[in-house]
DNA sequence: GATCTGAATATGTCTATACATAATTACAAA
DNA sequence: TTTGTAATTATGTATAGACATATTCAGATC
């Protein structure tokens, strides 16, 4: 008889993987596992949620349990914080700011991120003041914008997408590319309850890929 | 008073976001809380919880629970099944096998997938015969790859690397791009247990974006 | 001062029980 | 047949109480 809901958890992951539970498939109910593993419902239902967040299974009301069709399992990253990213890499991080001006309410930043003096990454940002008034006053020689927004700015939604581009003219420039290179580019949105509070165009240096952990 | 673990979540993140719980700040343990909020400190735990996979808190034994100091959401992605991904975008998904070969107990598959007729992705697929025999007698045309090993050879551990690179030959033929024109390129590994399952180099027709949950 | 030891404490988890909620099913009425 | 309604059922959640476990902290010992 197996013990914690860990115990339940790699229990029922092992009869999905053997397929003793086959995918599309009608799994016990909760009461009839409780007795079978010998533990309490909750129990069996926290390690059953657990996998229905993983993707291995497919719940709802009344109509039970299934295993996942397609087990599509999820990716996860975290929003990237460009000085963890590359401390992550074993590398010095540091930091310049190439421009910087306010128009119409909204800050417009330029700036150059270093991965042990060689270029990492181009950033080109809006930051809408109205939401953030406190980024006017902030040196961003002392701390990046990313960073300072990331902590000093939290968001409810937004959005991440990565694509590859060719380099454009100020990638050129500051990331010592070859014109039209292709890079990675992230471009990113966050907005408070009520409106857009920072808008992101990130090139990352030529041979940057994304990691994803599974 | 608040009722479900919803509520004080809600809660929870209210006080993190209004900065009531300061970046790094010790909040109130969760007995004291559940006596404030008017429920049981299994209420509190599931809500703290979840906050605490979310990346807001950081949870120890002992020492309490505090505010992240840099409150990194995780981002989320499902592995890419094209099929679900073309139908996604209100297209007809097909696929074609280019050629298919077996040498020294690894498939090697080269295919193309389609949005209505138009080439969305080139894949170059490895797969392990020796974990996978059933691979060898599926029929490609019938389902993709891709599709019959996600169903069918589910995985413990895997890898998942975007990056911007420019087309191949390959690529160039059969995604009717220019040379060289910057791709996203999908690099996916996944093992069992014992051994590496599958390995696939995807290139993505141009314009293709990865998009990111928060 | 340095190190070990045990008490204190916050989170982690399990249990039994109860009720809530969604969704299906069965059945009755139109 | 269609439609409305009530019973059924599996999951979702809340609760109090108990014990487990990891850490910290305060003393005691060297």
């Amino acid at each position: 008889m197996k013990r914690g809901w860990q115990d339940i958890q790699t229990e029922a992951l092992r009869r999905i993987q053997s397929r003793e539970w086959p995918p599309g498939g009608l799994i016990p109910n909760e009461a009839e596992l409780a007795r079978e593993l010998g533990c309490a419902r909750a129990t069996v239902n926290r390690a059953l949620r657990a996998l229905a967040e993983d993707g291995w299974l497919e719940r709802r009301r009344r109509a039970g349990t299934r295993v996942a069709l397609s087990p599509q399992r999820r990716a996860q990253m975290s929003v990237p914080i460009l000085r963890q990213e590359v401390e992550g890499l074993g590398k010095a991080y540091s930091h310049r700011v190439i421009s910087r001006k306010i128009k119409g309410g909204l800050l417009h930043l330029e700036g150059l991120h270093f991965a042990d003096k060689a270029p990492f990454a181009a950033e080109q940002r809006q930051v809408n003041l109205s939401e953030v008034p406190q980024m006017a006053d902030v040196d961003l020689d002392q701390i990046s914008a990313n960073e300072w927004l990331v902590q000093n700015a939290p968001f409810d939604r937004g959005t991440l997408e990565y694509a590859a581009e060719p380099a454009s003219g100020f990638d050129t420039k500051h990331l010592e590319c070859a014109p039209a290179a292709p890079l990675m580019v992230l471009r990113r949105e966050t907005f408070s309850e009520t409106a857009m509070v920072t808008a992101v165009r990130m090139s990352y240096a030529p041979g940057h890929a994304v990691r994803l952990v599974i």
